[in-house]
Parts: C-alpha cells; structure tokens; sequence
DNA sequence: CCCATTTTGGATCGTTCAGTCCATAACGTG
DNA sequence: CACGTTATGGACTGAACGATCCAAAATGGG
C-alpha cells in the first residue's frame, strides 16, 4: 500500500505561482520554490517533472483563474458598459493586497516572450478569448447605441486590454491609484 | 607605459545594454555579456566592477537616449501637440528594427521593480523628466485651444505613457502594428 | 509482522554561475 | 633592450543552480 501524498497539489501549484509571479522564472530558484510550497525537492520533482513544467502548470492556473474572472465581468449583459470596463481596468488600479504586484501574464511576455513560442502561443489564445468576449460586448452596446457604432468594435477592445497593461506595469513600481485614476477615466472616455 | 584599451568603452555598454535588454538581468550571463561585447571578463571586470554595475550603466545609456529622443519630440513646438503624441506612440508600434523588442526600461520595471527599490528610484526620476515635459507641453497646447482645457494635463500625460507602456509590452509578444494601430488612434481621440 | 508500493527528507551530482587569478602582451620612456 | 604600468586571454575558484539518488517513512493488504 502506497505512502500517501500529505500535500495538496492544487495548492502546492498555487504557491509556485505566488513566487513565479512575484520574481519571475529565472530569479525563482527551486529552493525558492521548496520554500513557497513547504515540499521537498523529491516530492516537487516527483509530482512535476522539471521547474519549467512547474512554471507553466503555475502561468495555466494564473490564466484560468483571472481570465475566468475577466470574463465573467465582460459577459454580465445587466451590467452597463462602461462600469464592466471601469471594473476591469481598476483591478490594476487597486489589485488584492495579497496579491503580488503587476500581473503574471504581462511579467511572463516581458521575460520570456522574446525566447518562448509555446509560451507565447499559450497566451496569445488567452488574450484572444478576452478581446473576443469584449469585442462581442461592445459590439452589443453599440447595437443598443450605448457605445458610438462608428467605433471599431475590436480595435476598442484591444485599446482597453492596451491600457490594462501599461496600468500593470505600473503596479509594478508601485506607482499609486491616484496617479492611475486619471488614465482610467480618459479610458473611458471612449464609453 | 600602460597598455593602451582596445576596445571603446562606450560600445561595450551599448552592446551590454542589447544584450540585457533582449534576455533581462538574470538570464544574462557573464559570458554572454563577453559575447556580445566581444570583450574578456578580465577586461569587463577590469572596467566595470560587476555584472550590476555595466547593468546599470547599461540602463542608464537606455534612459539618456531614448529620453533625449522623447523629449525632443516632446518639446518640438513647431508640430501640433496630436501629432507629438501619436510620435511617441508610434515608436512602440513601429520600432527600429535593429533594436532588441519591447522597452528596456519597461523590461526592467517588471522584472525587478518589486525587489530593486534603487532601480525603480532611478526609472521614476527619468519618468518624471518626461511627465512634466509632456504635461508642459499639453498645457501649452490647452493655452491655444489646441486641447480641451477642462481635461487635467498631468492626467492625459500619465494616460499616454501608459499606454506606451502597453504598447511596449505587446512589442514582446510580437503584437502586429495592424494590431496596435487601433491603439493609438484610439488615444488620440483624447487630444 | 512482513511486504510492496509510493512518498518524503535531505545529501549529492554535474553543470553553470559571477567573479578572481595569473601569465602574457602592449605600449613609451630611459 | 629593460622597465613599469595597464590591458588582455583564458584558466580557475567557490557557490549556486536544476535535477538525481538513496535511505527511511508511511501506508493497507495478506
């Protein structure tokens, strides 16, 4: 009879993904990672194969988590537009405390987009699952002229998607909500 | 009769600073950097005294070009304020396409800004060279009507450098400037 | 109680890391 | 030609890296 596991894969993935999203790949040792998730190397190496494979089981998690959210805010039709845009873009503005700064995604195509396809493959379909679900809301707005129809539907979408990431990285260094709100409101001047 | 330096100095950290800015801090190595610069480590060791300090010579070459570059669009009165701003964008579209992709500063706020206080201090100060020389040049513009003088002009100019911020981070991932054209036109409708 | 299987703790491996060391080279002066 | 000084090439150091190994532990069934 096998020795029973004692730790929590979801969770150990989950504490990986802290510490990747917090340092990135490469400055996110393996004892760093014994550390964020109380495990031995042996039991890290038996359950994911290599740090790399740890690392994209961490960005998946990140991805299914946040991007499950975004869409739920996207696709609630009782919600006016522009609040539904409002609430996005002000997730970068005052994220979770808990939370580590800035967004694991944007960190993960700042560090490894220029050398990891599959990597950015991963995200790119992400990202489209996104701007498709906005391009799809704004359309509907515009349908019931709450939003110009004159604009390009999918051209707006990725200017608020855009914007989102430069708000990220500025959570990075830290710079204030109240420095970010005025970049939310000319944002929304497109609403 | 000491044995004249054969290599510039000055090259050396150009060809640091591409080769920091491609890959980040940590996963560039010292031989790498003896790589790129075509230099020995005794004499990159000779010259500068550690990895972090050609670094940051590194990062600051990056801001004293790219900033002179900025705020000399920034300043140049003679061109409608719309079309200094849709400048500035423009370059995170449409890049030289000798230069390694995305921002180096940009890069460098994601990858350490959480852990390198000295860093950010050094990247904030350069910000703010360029968010004053904006916010001047939006108020100058508001001053002739050229833009709406009821919007904050330190807000629009936050708005624009996150934006650039945006638009950088997309550079990483190979966003196309089809892609990113809606971006800025999308912007420009706030000037 | 023994067994087979899986998990765990932590020592260890081979490689790579940033940085140092040492011998040699390149000068112009005396 | 020798000297003193600085630069250079590349071998080397000690530490850290990601990953592997091995002994011990933890189980339930027979």
């Amino acid at each position: 009879m096998p020795r029973p596991r004692t730790f929590d894969e979801d969770g150990a993935v989950d504490a990986a993904m802290r510490a990747f999203w917090t340092a990135g790949y490469e400055a996110t040792s393996t004892q760093d990672l014994c550390d964020a998730t109380g495990l031995g190397r042996s039991s890290i190496y038996n359950t994911f194969s290599s740090k790399r494979d740890l690392f994209d089981r961490a960005l998946r998690r990140y991805v299914d988590q946040f991007t499950a959210a975004q869409l739920e805010v996207i696709q609630d039709a009782d919600v006016p537009i522009r609040e539904r845009v409002r609430r996005i873009l002000w997730t970068a503005v005052e994220p979770d405390p808990v939370d580590p700064a800035g967004c694991f995604v944007i960190n993960t195509i700042v560090e490894l987009g220029p050398k990891e396809a599959e990597i950015v493959d991963l995200l790119d379909r992400d990202h489209e699952v996104k701007l498709t679900a906005l391009t799809t809301a704004i359309e509907a707005a515009q349908a019931t002229g709450e939003v110009d129809s004159e604009q390009d539907a999918a051209g707006l979408a990725t200017y608020v998607f855009t914007v989102l990431g430069g708000l990220r990285v500025a959570a990075r260094r830290n710079a204030t909500p109240e420095s970010q709100q005025a970049v939310v409101e000319a944002t929304l001047r497109s609403f």
